[in-house]
RNA sequence: GGGCGCUUAGCUCAGUUGGUAGAGCAACUCUUUUACACAGAGAAGGUCAGGGGUUCGAAUCCCUUAGCGCCCACCA
């Protein structure tokens, strides 16, 4: 008997809540309720991996809906197999992300965030977190994705609170937090520092003007930051200035009258560009920074946190440095020393990634991790690095990836990664803004005089320490500091990590059970911010690697392979696809042939093509329900039917094969291409007769045959396709079998 | 300045270790009491960017040129 659904097309629409809803009542996205129902072996080998959690500033994409996509197939793929599988879910809080779209929510009401005070505006962002966050966890749920939602987490909640306090203090009290006076990127606008990652550099016309300083030509892009410029610096082996040596001094006139610059060698000057001749401006520019500190020089700020010019300027004092530049040219003009200016010059110029604000250098009293610090990493199973022996943290970003403890996918973005740690700076941690988690820090006796230190008592802890008259910092951290921790914040740490069981189920026990986790899939473009944060902290904290394997996803472009953004209008919502053509179906055309690291174009004819492959599927199911009778025990087979059965079983050990290696992009196409071409076009085809006609033995193996080829495809099928897969299935599936969520993975027949 | 990727059928892209080129869409012919027209059968379409090399054999490995794209550095 054919039920009546096979009748009409296949509609998602009937299936997929009404499946979804299935699986989450059986509770088995859990692992613990998989093996007391005895669908994970209690001593099976576990299998786990967290969502990266996404920002609540709104609404999933398409990237998103790409990573669920390959998470829950490898997921649903290790739970068939009889791993103990966990996929954990949650949110970041993505503090200034969040905070500033907050702000400008409140600047369309005309509602300022000083007038709202920290607190009534917490609470309005914490509002909108919430619905964000609710949106966000509906999506994932359309996704089909099989996550575990007993285990859901937040960046800032409570447990990730104390994840954070109790990182913060221990890196604290090894020396590799600081605070210090250092160069940071500080936007002017948002009234917060980023971090280097955080800034995207814009090219723009600029005039370029060559100044007479003394009896030297320098030339600059920004000569208003040059007030301050007091050290002539040069190339040690420059021969057109060896009558110059280091240190030496000369009286010259300069913009508000005449000074003293003091001449200093140093090889970073490129001798081929311009005069071969720069002044340097240490507070507002990274390398003049550098080289300040390598010859201790004087450093003096010139511009305010708010973009105008300090009294330094003397005249200009006060004026924004935009407005500030004109009539600074025009007094250098007039007291000639102005030799030329080149008009076509094209400077980059620093903006904040997250918010369009320009990015001005500042040396700003801030937290900020050391990554080349040594200190004594206590207990070690990162490769290369012993127990009690001394190391950086740079060290122990790179020895993870080196040694093959973690592999990336694909290879190439090692090199990538190996190049962005050895530029790396000191990440400064510290961000002025209120959403986020607020420093463990509280401070006494502060002084209001900056700069001034010597009466101020600090005080570090997970908690407020005892007595009234301390002030906690009012900095928050960078969000990253909080995302570096979710491998293991989200298991217990540092709460249970101490008295986790191995073997033995329950959250309490999951640090011990799925620690390190096996896979981390994330997009390319997040592997610095992200990636390379949680090896720097599972290293440091936990002397581990934080997964072993990271499989990097491309970008989700439209169908011209235009980026897709708000502002062209040209985003896909994954809830409109899925709507219009199923979940199934933009799962396959994600990752059909999308290899890791390769961007992808999603068009719509992609998507269609497997809503079509979906209804093939379903009429397949009919036509074998139609035509067979269920065979309860294997006949002899026809040679026909043999050949059959062993290319299937090919196909179970590619697909299998293949999903171990996670090369997804071709085990769908596979089973796509095994699905249409082989069993509809082919096997289907020729059965036909067979079944038609009078040979009862060739029949009764035909029958057997098709019915065992449709429910190993529906298996194989069931990481990629889950709903429509799970509907067909309970009209399929022999009477003791269970839920194909949890069938175990097809073995060779 | 440094690094990486891409260039395969009209379009969008696969091609895992080198073994006579594949899919989707589009276009062409035929087929509708056929499991499925969200379909089937058939035909058509590519000197795998150009050049050179290794090999019995190269889309695949090496060198080189060109175009497109991305990342990092940040030259004042």
């Amino acid at each position: 008997m054919v039920p009546d659904k096979f009748l009409k097309p296949y509609s998602h629409t009937d299936t997929e809540k009404r499946i979804y809803s299935a699986w989450e009542e059986s509770g088995l996205f859990n692992p613990d309720v998989c093996v007391e129902k005895g669908v994970a072996a209690p001593d099976a080998p576990s299998f786990s991996i967290v969502l990266p959690p996404p920002n609540v500033t709104g609404t999933l994409h398409t990237g998103h809906a790409l990573g669920t996509t390959i998470e829950d197939i490898v997921v649903r793929y290790h739970r068939m197999k009889g791993d103990k599988t966990l996929w954990v879910p949650g949110t970041d809080h993505a503090a200034i992300a969040t905070q500033s779209k907050v702000e400008k929510m409140l600047e369309k009401e005309g509602v300022k965030k000083r007038d709202l005070g920290r607190e009534a505006f917490l609470e309005r962002v914490n509002q909108f977190a919430q619905e964000s966050h609710d949106t966000i966890v509906g999506q994932i749920r359309r996704m089909g994705s099989s996550i575990d939602w007993s285990r859901e987490a937040f960046t800032l909640d409570e447990v990730r609170t104390k994840a954070v306090r109790t990182a913060f203090v221990r890196m604290y009290e090894d020396g590799l937090i600081y605070r210090g006076d250092r160069i940071v990127n500080w936007d002017s606008k948002l009234q917060t520092t980023v971090s280097d990652d955080e800034v995207d550099w814009k090219e723009e016309k600029t005039p370029f003007y060559y100044l007479k300083y003394g009896p030297f030509t320098i030339a600059t892009a920004r000569p208003e930051t040059k007030f301050g410029d007091k050290y002539v610096v040069m190339h040690p082996d420059d021969a057109r200035y060896a009558k110059y040596k280091h240190g030496d001094t000369l009286a010259l006139e300069w913009i508000n009258g005449p000074i003293t610059a003091t001449v200093i060698k140093d090889s970073v000057i490129d001798m081929e560009f311009g005069t071969g001749v720069m002044t340097i401006t240490p507070w507002h520019d990274t390398v003049d920074f550098d080289i300040a500190l390598r010859h201790k020089l004087d450093k003096e700020q010139i511009i305010d946190t708010f973009g105008k010019l300090l009294p330094i300027a003397g005249d200009f004092a006060g004026m924004q440095i935009k407005k500030a530049r004109e009539a600074i040219v025009a007094k250098l003009t007039e007291k000639g020393l102005v030799e030329k200016i080149d008009e076509n010059y094209i400077h980059r110029i620093a903006i904040n990634s997250r918010g369009e604000g320009a990015i001005e250098p500042q040396i700003l009293r801030q937290w900020f991790i050391d990554v080349n610090k040594p200190f004594i990493l206590k207990h070690s199973n990162i490769p290369s690095i012993k127990s009690g022996s001394e190391t950086t943290l740079k060290s122990i970003m790179r020895a993870g990836v080196e040694h093959k403890a973690i592999n990336v996918l694909p290879d190439r973005f090692e090199k990538v990664y190996y190049h962005w740690i050895d530029n790396l700076r000191d990440w400064c941690i510290s961000r002025q803004i209120w959403y986020g988690h607020r420093i463990p820090v509280w401070y006494r006796n502060q002084n209001q005089e900056s700069g001034v230190m010597n009466q101020e008592e600090v005080y570090v802890g997970t908690e407020a320490p005892e007595g009234s008259d301390w002030v906690q910092d009012e900095d928050t951290l960078d969000t990253w500091f909080s995302s570096g921790l979710w491998t293991f914040s989200t298991l217990g740490w540092p709460y249970s990590a101490e008295t986790a069981t191995k073997g033995k189920p329950g959250p309490e026990n999951d640090f011990a059970n799925f620690h390190p986790t096996n896979l981390l899939e994330t997009g390319y473009d997040i592997l610095f911010f992200w990636v390379a944060r949680m090896i720097l902290m599972t290293g440091y904290l936990l002397g581990e690697v934080p997964f072993n394997t990271v499989y990097l996803h491309g970008l989700v472009r439209d169908e011209k392979g235009q980026k897709m953004s708000k502002s062209i209008g040209n985003s896909v919502d994954p809830l409109d696809v899925i709507d219009a053509h199923g979940a199934d179906a933009l799962r396959m055309a994600l990752v059909v042939a999308v290899g890791p690291g390769n961007d992808s174009n999603l068009s719509d004819d992609k998507i269609k093509a497997y809503k079509k492959f979906a209804n093939k599927i379903w009429n397949i199911t009919r036509f074998v329900l139609e035509k067979t009778n269920e065979v309860p025990e294997r006949p002899s087979l026809t040679d026909a039917d043999i050949t059959r059965i062993n290319e299937l079983n090919a196909l179970i050990q590619e697909i299998t094969e293949d999903l171990e290696k996670y090369r997804l992009y071709l085990a769908s196409e596979k089973l796509y291409h095994y699905v249409w071409h082989t069993l509809a076009d082919v096997i289907i085809e020729e059965r036909k007769v067979i079944l038609e006609g009078s040979d009862e033995t060739a029949k009764v193996s035909a029958q057997w045959t098709l019915r065992t080829i449709l429910r190993t495809s529906l298996a194989l099928l069931h990481p990629f396709m889950p709903f429509i897969t799970e509907d067909i299935w309970s009209d399929v599936k022999g009477s003791d079998d269970p839920m194909l969520m949890i069938m175990s993975w097809p073995r060779q027949i």
